[in-house]
DNA sequence: TTGACATATATAGATATCCTATATATTATA
DNA sequence: TATAATATATAGGATATCTATATATGTCAA
């Protein structure tokens, strides 16, 4: 991540998810996809975006399928589950509680003087 | 805390030096403040006040002194420093860093449909 | 007066998230 | 033909926060 790594945890599974909701991908993708969206800010690191696409998985939120690609190689896709849609419902909403949150103590939606 | 503690990470310090930019406090004052302001979203707990609070002193961003209250009670008095407020301030600039991030990847303000 | 609860601070150990480092293999480019 | 980009994977470590536990005082009701 480009962005202090010590203020995330957690809302990677949240964008992840997103994409997912969206359409299919496979993991290398996501992560090109996420640091475009978020204009860089979001640099995932392959070895934090597997194993949480295996964990995924295990917890049915998503189910993989492998393609071949036009020059031949093998991409692993991912779905979105039913399941996994509601959890990205719920973490949606946690999101927006804890930025609520978050503002409140700050002291407004802009934050106040700088 | 009563939010998704998945959804959290480093805010903490923000939150806890943001109170002190205000006025001093002790330990157990913040955690009473932080709930209320947040409306109970934030319950933070004392294993995680406490020794968060002997990191920043350590770190130079707090300083202590005690103080007997009223009722003989001795109480820990925190006072953020100049070093305190400069981390305070990068803190929020990377919190709306990140939530714009996280946004434009949700989809824009409102978070698009529900 | 004693027991329970709120106040107040502190540390140890567990858990979860994300990282770096490393490995493997293919494809594209210089 | 070497290097970089694409593509997936795992091991081990760092960090933040939690639960559990400990200690001690103040307040209030039975």
């Amino acid at each position: 991540m480009t962005i202090d790594k010590s203020l995330l945890t957690g809302s990677t599974t949240m964008l992840i998810l997103k994409l997912l909701d969206e359409t299919d991908m496979y993991g290398y993708q996501m992560i090109e996809e996420l640091s475009k969206r978020s204009n860089n800010a979001f640099e995932l690191k392959a070895g934090t975006l597997y194993p949480l696409l295996h964990t995924l998985e295990r917890k049915n939120m998503l189910i993989s399928y492998e393609e071949t690609a036009d020059n031949a190689r093998v991409r692993k896709y991912y779905s979105i589950t039913t399941n996994g849609r509601k959890h990205l419902k719920e973490k949606k909403e946690g999101w927006k509680a804890y930025t609520t949150a978050i503002d409140d103590v700050l002291g407004g939606a802009g934050f106040g003087p700088a």
